[in-house]
DNA sequence: TCATTTATGCTCTATGTGAGCAGAATGGAA
DNA sequence: TTCCATTCTGCTCACATAGAGCATAAATGA
């Protein structure tokens, strides 16, 4: 083909070669059920896998309404928030690819309601995310000796470091990721926390043992925990300054209910009342008449998503706790 | 070539066509010179463009990887602060390419420092970046009557709008990007801003007359504006949660250098005295004992970056005024 | 010496956040 | 019916942070 004016400069290549590029979308579709995040997986090599096809160049306008068309496809409800992720392209991402053949995959995010439930023609399921990476999850419920392990975990590592450069950078990426020491838990830093797993070798995805999956969690497909990673990460961080939590709930919720989907997706626990504090006083929401009486106590207010609040404010979200 | 095991089931498409894909790199390199932002440059059918190349699958390991290497064969140093962007794929984003072609763009943000300049080799240029977005410099320095412009014209194209429902998304987008009523101006959506004005047909790239550049920008090649506004925002906003503003100084700067750099790229004055006391406050950074005298009048001491901090705090930046 | 310029310290107020106490409204047990 | 467990909801107090501005310090040049 002509070469129509293209700079002749040296890009990352300046002669493409014969190595095909195959490029995929990949999706990460999040619902919350049951006070824990699941996620849209189907089988593949008996591991829980993401969704994804190869990208038909000739059939969609844009990246993005391929995505949504194929969302349909897939849970059979619209897709509710959806954006682009990042798009993975390492080379030894895929095992399988043929030797040279480069297999790129556009991850997309997305959340749908709890109500959605795949097509029966998909073999999709869902599954719970923190089965995949149990670390992520630090509400009371998981067993803290999990923590544990990985800690000691990952002191094991940076006592193996050669040189007291590489050990002062492994301390330093061990103190963001763990909190060894100060910091605190950053719940956005959740792909830092895959990598730094993945790169002290703790993972079967790096040669690590399988282990104990209470504490490393279930394996996936390929790169897809890290992708999954990497999605959990963006979700928690858009909640902060976007209400796209609202895409998670029914039209109208109590409270406590959108409290419990927060920290579901946060993956740490709110105090209650601060948090009502925090929506009502944001504007994020506004109480219908209604009340729902199934809360065993108290009849709680049902609440509706208050939608003039992005006309109100830049960047309306649920602050989480220690994030400053 | 074999199945594989790969999933059956419909993706974006069951049945790869003959299409074909190219997948380029594109990078958005910034760096701050005389209190404005600039980005890396080159020259395609006479409109500035980001420097980009097709990527070869067998060289480089991961994109990042890609992106490093290729970021210093173009500038000479090593980039600063990396970061995939988004990856671009409409499929009318380049006119140029041959009938059902598709052509993906994988864009990445770069920061270095202004000492950067480019090698000879690559006929690269260091553009005013607001010469492009012009509205998204809210300093004093700009014309406000070019806002006022640009206010109408949306407007305007609200009026147009054909039925009361597009009418009221018209209004609550403009608001959103414009601040038309209360909002407030956010920085980080830039990319909204630019979509909002190429769909409402103002710019050259969606039809619309070139007008007074002083107000509407210089177009740039293809699609590269719209990546340009897309790399905009995510530079500010990461500007918030992370201390990459460092990246675009040199190791030791006075606080009100850094300021400059700050109040340039994110386009809006900041009160003096409270930057000062959020970088100190924060840990952001700490006084050496030396200090400049090129100020005009008092000297300033000299400050460098706390990198400690990172260690201390899980979401160090620079917090924007209004951002809530 | 004095005006000009920039740097820096400090105050005052409004608002947001973390933590917890206490009362209100339900259902179920005694 | 009374009492209790449970949950919802209102409120307070201490403390941190943000926005705005005043005042002083330390240089330069007329």
């Amino acid at each position: 083909r002509s070469t129509r004016g293209r700079p002749e400069r040296a890009g990352p290549s300046a002669t493409p070669t014969a190595v095909a590029v195959v490029v995929e979308l990949s999706a990460v579709i999040v619902a919350i059920r049951e006070r824990r995040p699941h996620v849209l997986m189907v089988e593949r090599d008996g591991r829980p896998a993401l969704p994804s096809g190869t990208l038909d160049p000739a059939l969609d306008r844009t990246l993005d309404r391929a995505m949504a068309r194929w969302g349909i496809q897939l849970t059979g409800v619209p897709l509710g928030f959806v954006e682009q992720l990042y798009t993975f392209g390492d080379i030894d991402r895929d095992p399988h690819a043929a030797a040279g053949e480069r297999r790129l995959s556009i991850a997309y995010l997305a959340f749908v309601q709890d109500m959605a439930t795949p097509s029966d023609t998909s073999n999709a399921r869902w599954i719970d995310m923190y089965s995949l990476v149990p670390w992520e999850d630090r509400r009371a419920e998981v067993s803290p000796s999990a923590t544990d392990e990985i800690r000691s975990a990952i002191t094991a590592w940076y006592d193996r470091g050669a040189s007291v450069k590489e050990k002062a950078a492994r301390l330093e990426r061990a103190d963001l990721c763990w909190s060894i020491a100060g910091a605190g838990w950053d719940p956005v830093r959740s792909l830092e926390r895959y990598e730094c797993l993945f790169e002290a070798g703790l993972l079967p995805e790096s040669g690590g043992s399988a282990k104990d999956q209470e504490v490393w969690g279930t394996p996936a497909a390929l790169d897809h925990r890290r992708i999954l990673a990497s999605a959990l990460g963006r979700a928690r961080g858009k909640l902060t300054y976007r209400p796209v939590v609202f895409e998670l709930m029914p039209a109208t919720f109590t409270l406590f209910a959108l409290q419990h989907v927060v920290e579901a997706l946060v993956g740490v626990t709110l105090h209650k009342q601060n948090f009502r504090r925090l929506v009502e006083n944001a504007g994020l929401v506004e109480g219908t008449g209604s009340r729902s009486d199934d809360t065993g106590g108290r009849p709680a207010e049902l609440f509706r998503f208050r939608r003039e609040v992005l006309r109100e404010r830049p960047a309306p979200g649920m602050h989480l706790p220690g994030r400053r």
